[in-house]
DNA sequence: ACGACGCTGACGTTGCGTCAGGGTCC
DNA sequence: GGGACCCTGACGCAACGTCAGCGTCG
């Protein structure tokens, strides 16, 4: 069963033009192109595989990271990421104080 | 006292680039332009308002935020940006909690 | 006169949304 | 045959960095 790409997005709750971007960037790339016509078709096979990239991108990696490693996912990938978030995390808390400082300076 | 652009990114620690931009999107607009020449031109003043962006990047306002409200700082730019950062806090423990889950699954 | 410095584009980054201006399917 | 659907560009966003190719200052 092959599905035309606006089918596709249906059924995987995604955009057309998501579905385009992400076979040109070689992330989900159609399991058939027609030569003469451009039409892309997709598999059921490939509903599996966007929902793992779905599930990937809300975790918050780019699409590049999931295009490197989602043919090997292994535990370091996840746990630097975590590493990242908490980063991200101390670094918007020290915005936030810096933030309370300067607004103590302008009522002071 | 006149600077051109290098000397005025030296004495800021800016880049050149970036004073070029800051002139594009009216942040920063050189205190004169050569007409024939099109070499920029920075005064003394121009430090101090250039100090105030370069805070205002560091608590966290994009340059368009910057750009509306710099000549009228008011308090509640800095609460509605401090619970924005709040908000991005909780995105990012939800999605370490959401790592750690998917972490979890790959092992058991 | 020449080396350091200035200028204006244009492309790259991230992940698509949004037209524009066409072909294609049934 | 016509409306829904598909196609390929191109621009837009944020904030610059990085060439390329050429003019200017001292």
């Amino acid at each position: 069963m092959l599905y035309k790409i606006g089918d596709f997005a249906k059924i995987t709750n995604t955009s057309v033009k998501t579905l385009r971007f992400y076979g040109d960037i070689g992330l989900l790339i159609p399991e058939r192109v027609d030569v003469f016509t451009g039409y892309r078709y997709y598999s059921d096979e490939q509903i599996e595989r966007l929902k793992l990239i779905q599930k990937l991108k809300d975790l918050g990696f780019s699409l590049e990271e999931i295009r490197k490693n989602i043919d090997n996912l292994t535990d370091d990938i996840f746990l630097s990421k975590r590493d990242e978030f908490i980063d991200k995390i101390n670094d918007y808390k020290g915005k936030i104080k810096r933030i309370d400082m300067f607004r103590s300076q302008l009522k002071g």
